[in-house]
RNA sequence: GCCGGAGUGGCGCAGUGGUAGCGCAACCGCCUUGUAAGCGGUAGGUCGUCGGUUCGAACCCGACCUCCGGCUCCA
């Protein structure tokens, strides 16, 4: 028998022909697959000469991917065992863990999922197989003629496969087609699918799952295409990582900002208003506000002039600007009034450029910055709106920069670090940077490709000289020019879309707007579009979810609550309250008939940054008691010296 | 917009055909207390809306509204 040289995680082996990745890498369990070259493969995998193995751990990224994957085909089995008439669509890995798509008659009710875990438990119990097997085409077509839409998924092997649908690529991949049998002990045939693999050695190496939801999804993702019933999943190398993901998940709704809203008593969306507007109750009003009077004034700083704009307009503008065409399915039916169309505005551009246009602009005047609060309304879809993060009535930090060409450059540098530093002076501090370009084969871009090069390239420069991570969105970009938007990464790890800086040379042009040049010459400027928070609502959404409502002391609707030990002590705290208040704190003394343990737990329950309790030994003193969020305590505190703390971190914007 | 789930006092929930109940919150009273719920009492709901079935509907059926989970979309 022959041997080959083989690498095996580093060092070099001589095996028999024909010994498995599985042989090679040993007995530990933990070890799912194998790491062939730059290709994960199964156990089973035969090596040939030259071979580098590597193990994956299932408990690696792409351990828990393999194990994903291989749970969503126990699922698959399960279901079409339950269901024969369910036909598959795709059923690849994700995040945190997996789906499979199904075309079925009757959907899915929420109590199936309980069965379809009962049946997997089963399958996970039998230790079936997963066993490769090449197939030709023609043999694939053969043994899945039952399958419409994997037969659908074999005529787009090949390169396209990856990007055709997202998950595709996991049944198809760029190579040869392979299915996968699920054998039983005894050798027989339980199931098979068309899968890219690869997948654990067997069913019984799924140490632990749950099935999480049902929901509907488009074939191949396109609204076109006829709706599968997914069923999300997730899986774990172990039941305490199983046990921790639901944690997180249930920590996760905890922070949620619709519930907080409502806890917290700082915002609610109303029925009688209708679907996405919200309206901002006095604890919620308080940090808008406070958000607002911050970005307002950072605006100022930086140069720019604030403005107002009425909310409606005739629709003769918004032909102007070049948004109707594009944007009426999402802008609010028009109102027919004195023989004109008003429309509910979606943007506040058109409007900045009146403002620009109300007289003759000098080269010296530029960059010319115009700010506002904006209020627009955008239609959005009934299925898609979702708290203060998904509105159809909100209020951008809208800003237009106006400037020379050759100035553009630097103002799109300088309103980048400007909105990093705004986010910062929020908490946020996790960010990278999205560039969305045009996309050359849409129709939906306006302007020439000499123009859009040029503005793509500023942008990038602009982009790349902050260091931070670059990722492009094609297609993305406005029609009237691309974009930089900056994502914030919250506290825990989730991703949000706020800030965007627009370059657009097509409104300028479609305004006819004009700058008187040094030359005496008229020029065209280009103008950026900036919004620091995206909108007010959805920035406020985002910081109640990154704090989970535990606001820093600047913030937060009350900043201190007084809480007497007997109501003996209420004139003391009084006092002490209007010392705060002078200085401009938002403070409260607690004067219920609860008891003293009753208010701090009130005051917990509420985030208050600062408890000051007071009884007869801090009277005695002249002091107060702190207790902070935390549970933790300071006792004894001189009046003046809490008093100094709290302006403090009040001024100083700290969390604490 | 599409598919599914769901709407019961301010909030969280129970109540599957015989004219609504609990906890918290609210209000009133007692208690006067040192770091997360003291005790007692009172009030509050045409059960999302409209229509239908039935002797009788929170409960069964239909339409609409709103919310939730996804999909699609997101200037």
């Amino acid at each position: 028998m022959s041997e080959l040289v083989i690498t095996v995680d580093g060092s070099e082996r001589r095996v028999a022909a024909g010994t498995t990745a599985g042989e090679v890498l040993g007995e530990d369990r933990s070890v799912v697959a194998a790491r062939v070259g730059d290709e994960l493969r199964d156990l089973a995998y035969v090596l040939a000469e030259g071979d580098a193995v590597e193990p994956v751990a299932i408990d690696s990224e792409d351990g828990r991917a393999i194990l994903r994957h291989s749970t969503a085909h126990v699922m698959a089995q399960a279901v079409q065992e339950l269901y024969p008439q369910a036909r598959l669509g795709i059923g690849p890995p994700v995040e945190n863990g997996f789906y499979y798509d199904f075309d079925v008659s009757e959907p899915f009710h929420p109590d199936d999922l309980a069965r379809i875990d009962k049946r997997m438990q089963q399958i996970v119990k039998e230790g079936q197989s997963f066993s490769r097997r090449v197939v030709s085409d023609d043999e694939a077509r053969t043994e899945l003629a039952g399958e419409p839409y994997k037969l659908e998924l074999i005529g787009l092997k090949g390169p396209g496969a990856a990007d055709a649908a997202d998950g595709a690529s996991a049944e198809v991949g760029a190579g040869e087609l392979t299915i996968y049998d699920n054998l039983r002990k005894d050798g027989s045939l339980a199931w098979k699918d068309l899968c890219r693999g690869p997948h654990l050695p067997t069913t019984r190496n799924i140490p632990a799952f749950k099935l999480m939801r049902v929901a509907a999804a488009y074939w191949r993702g396109s609204e076109k295409n006829p709706q599968l019933q997914r069923i999300y999943g997730t899986a774990w190398e172990s039941r305490d990582a199983l046990k921790e993901h639901l944690h997180r998940l249930a920590e996760a709704e905890k922070r949620d900002h619709r519930r907080l809203g409502a806890e917290l008593d700082l915002y609610s969306f109303p029925d009688e208003l209708g679907s996405g507007l919200a309206v901002f109750h006095p604890k919620g009003g308080v940090v808008k506000r406070e958000m607002e009077d911050y970005v307002r004034r950072r605006h100022i700083e930086e140069g720019f002039q604030y403005v107002g704009t009425p909310h409606i307009s005739k629709e003769g503008l918004f032909h102007t600007s070049g948004h109707l065409p594009y944007y009426a399915d999402t802008m609010f039916p028009p109102m027919h009034m004195e023989g004109a169309d008003y429309y509910l505005k979606a943007m506040n551009c058109p409007m900045h450029n009146l403002i620009y246009r109300s007289r003759g602009r000098s080269y010296r005047e530029l960059p010319l910055r115009l700010f506002e609060f904006g209020s627009v309304y955008r239609f959005e879809k009934s299925g898609v709106v979702h708290g203060l993060t998904r509105v159809r009535g909100m209020t951008q930090d809208d800003s237009h920069s106006y400037v020379a060409p050759e100035q553009a450059a630097d103002e799109i540098k300088h309103l980048l670090a400007f909105v990093l530093g705004l986010l910062k002076d929020f908490g946020l501090d996790d960010f990278y940077l999205e560039l969305s370009t045009r996309d050359a084969a849409s129709e939906k871009f306006i302007g020439s490709e000499e123009e859009w090069e040029v503005a793509t390239k500023i942008l990038e420069e602009a982009a790349t000289d902050t260091g931070l991570d670059l990722v492009a969105d094609p297609g993305g970009a406005a029609f009237y020019g691309p974009k930089i938007s900056v994502q914030a990464r919250d506290a825990i790890g989730r991703t949000w879309q706020m800030s965007t800086i627009q370059y657009d040379f097509n409104q300028p042009a479609g305004f006819d707007l004009e700058y008187q040049a040094a030359d005496g010459s008229r020029q065209r400027p280009v103008m950026i579009h900036s919004a620091k928070f995206g909108s007010i609502e959805r920035f406020l959404g985002v910081l109640v979810e990154h704090y989970a409502g535990a606001f820093p002391p600047w913030l937060a609707p009350v900043q201190v609550v007084g809480i007497p030990i007997t109501d003996e002590h209420v004139p003391y705290l009084a006092d002490v309250a209007a010392r705060l208040r002078e200085r401009g704190i938002r403070v409260e003394v607690d004067t219920s008939d609860d008891r003293m343990q009753k208010k701090i737990r009130t005051a917990q329950k509420q985030k208050v940054p600062y408890m000051l309790l007071a009884g007869d030994e801090d009277v005695a003193k002249g002091a107060v008691s702190f207790r902070y969020r935390s549970g933790e305590q300071k006792n004894g505190v001189p009046v003046e010296e809490a008093v100094e703390e709290i302006v403090r971190a009040v001024a100083d914007r700290v969390q604490v």
